[in-house]
DNA sequence: CAGATACCGGTTGTGCGCAACTAAATTGGG
DNA sequence: CCCAATTTAGTTGCGCACAACCGGTATCTG
């Protein structure tokens, strides 16, 4: 399991560069409208969930309260998102996208694609490396 | 260049994902010794090349001085580093590995191998998902 | 040589991530 | 039914990332 030549150490930089490196070829489209690419993520799940509570989207996200809470006021000041307390469970906060955070998805909606389009990995190299990360979050 | 099924959504969170993953894996490991993961790539940069400028280590980090002069502090102030103006041009930094930085890689030189380890990734994957890596890193 | 330009490291301000903790609401067991 | 344990969101504190900016140094040009 893994062999001598330091790949190991290759890949937790790569994927930490990486990983950066993408955010920030999202943040120029993300820039022209306020956002960043943490809330993009919000809305993205609000945009294809409908209301969803603050602990759903920790869920979908990985992320906690801790780093939604502040995320999500931020959001709320910038008007795209409303949060009011379950009625049936008063302990949970749902999230609503507003009109203008659903009008987002016209302009946002298919960056991931643009995006993609920037690099020159092929179709199959990128469902190989969507597989490579399915399997590697499987197990960490 | 990529279809549609979404996949390039997926693949940018995964990566934002396993990146976090991936350094909450070595978290553990580095808190016993009360180094965070970044603080830690730069001291593998100095374990490999010895002596090294600020603006060097950017350029192996990917990071600029705003995010490296407090991280280097702090690992000056935890005893690991030492600064010093270079003599040639005084405008760069030199930052020295001290004994107490040095020893450090006995127990943390091969912590990648064992976070590896700890993945059921197999050799063969690991090197895909390391070449995989590497084109995006190219394009991007 | 002198002034403009570029470079290097540092500081400030903002927004994550994450650990640790709190307050309020719910649930479960006796 | 009541109280303890759990769940939920929020807050605080710290360390990145990154943009924008600054002061000091070096280099390039005329």
């Amino acid at each position: 399991m893994v062999d001598s030549t330091g790949l190991e150490q290759m890949v937790c930089f790569q994927l930490y560069a990486a990983s950066r490196a993408m955010t920030a070829a999202y943040r120029p489209a993300l820039d022209a409208h306020g956002l960043t690419y943490p809330q993009y993520l919000a809305l993205r799940v609000l945009w294809h969930r409908g209301p969803t509570t603050v602990r759903d989207l920790g869920h979908h996200l990985d992320l906690d309260s801790g780093t939604l809470s502040p995320l999500l006021k931020r959001l709320e000041t910038a008007g795209h998102v409303r949060r009011e307390r379950g009625t049936a469970d008063e302990r949970t906060v749902v999230v609503h996208p507003t009109e203008s955070g659903t009008r987002l998805r016209d302009d946002l909606g298919d960056l991931p694609r643009r995006i993609a389009c920037a690099t020159d990995l092929t179709d199959d190299e990128f469902r190989r490396l969507h597989h490579l990360l399915s399997r590697l979050r499987g197990t960490t």
